[in-house]
DNA sequence: CCGGGACACGTGCGCTGCGCACGCTATTCT
DNA sequence: AGAATAGCGTGCGCAGCGCACGTGTCCCGG
């Protein structure tokens, strides 16, 4: 019984994890930006619109990354006119990585797009199936040991 | 309100597609195994268990990988003897990627580690909500826009 | 029967992203 | 004040991927 459950998670963990998922889910996400956002400057952007301002270490945190990745990630956000890095009033060492005006609106408008597509492909599931599947989903991802990345 | 189950599972989808999940997923299920598989090979030794001897290529849509990439991690998998190629009986110019008895046995230990690791991870979820995640993404990750991969 | 185009494979090559480690500057503690 | 610590950016090496080439095989048309 329950190891049926296991099983078709893993299953379908592993379909998801490919790296055609992601770039399906991402491809011709960023049409009509500009060249330094991505699907691989995105989290980061999402990540910090999330945050709000903080520093890269804190952000890397956030998005399970390097503080070095993080750090060449905002350089591009930041050469797109996308990102800020501004001197922490309160300590002299750190940087803060902040989003522009049009870094927001860059994030808003991926955001919308991304959440159309899952969307459509939502769109014939019965609506209490897919409010389930939502709510498991991220109860799993976001309360589960993910929760807990660089430990 | 449909809009929040769009946001909700862009939000989980994000957190999941980080290459730390990735990472925890899989993290030490190697242990024991020889040194050709890890979490790299992995998904080449249970593709193939699912499709059964098949060539390169078309492993490699099942994966959604390059063949490239497939003969690589394959060519690995075979040093480690848990794969073996094998001449095609009906086309001379075709390999056929075959698990040897003890990759089926690594694939099934391998399984085996990361159900239960799954299952420990929805250990204290109500049974009901748990079967409905599952059938949920099962029938996203299977049944969706994901089940054409390189198209 | 045979020759050319198509097919399948493995691999060299360049690109990209990542983590580690170094050097530098600012802070904090003794 | 001087030393130890913390935070940052970047150079470096490594690994994986896709593309493209060369090789051997199949198939079909002449």
């Amino acid at each position: 019984m329950e190891t049926e459950v296991g099983h078709e998670v893993a299953r379908a963990l592993g379909q998801l994890l490919k790296r055609s998922a992601r770039t399906w889910l991402y491809a011709g996400l960023t049409e009509g930006l500009g060249e330094g956002v991505d699907e691989v400057t995105y989290p980061v952007l999402s990540g910090l619109a999330r945050t709000g301002p903080c520093s890269a270490a804190d952000l890397a945190w956030e998005v399970g990354l390097d503080r070095s990745g993080i750090s060449r990630r905002a350089g591009r956000l930041e050469s797109a006119g996308l990102l800020r890095r501004e001197p922490d009033p309160h300590d002299g060492r750190a940087v803060l990585l902040v989003l522009t005006d049009r870094g927001v609106e860059a994030n808003d408008l991926l955001r919308r797009r991304l959440v159309r597509r899952i969307e459509d492909s939502l769109a014939e599931w019965p609506p209490e199936e897919a409010r389930a599947f939502s709510a498991g989903l991220r109860r799993f991802a976001l309360e589960g040991p993910f929760a807990e990345p660089l430990a």
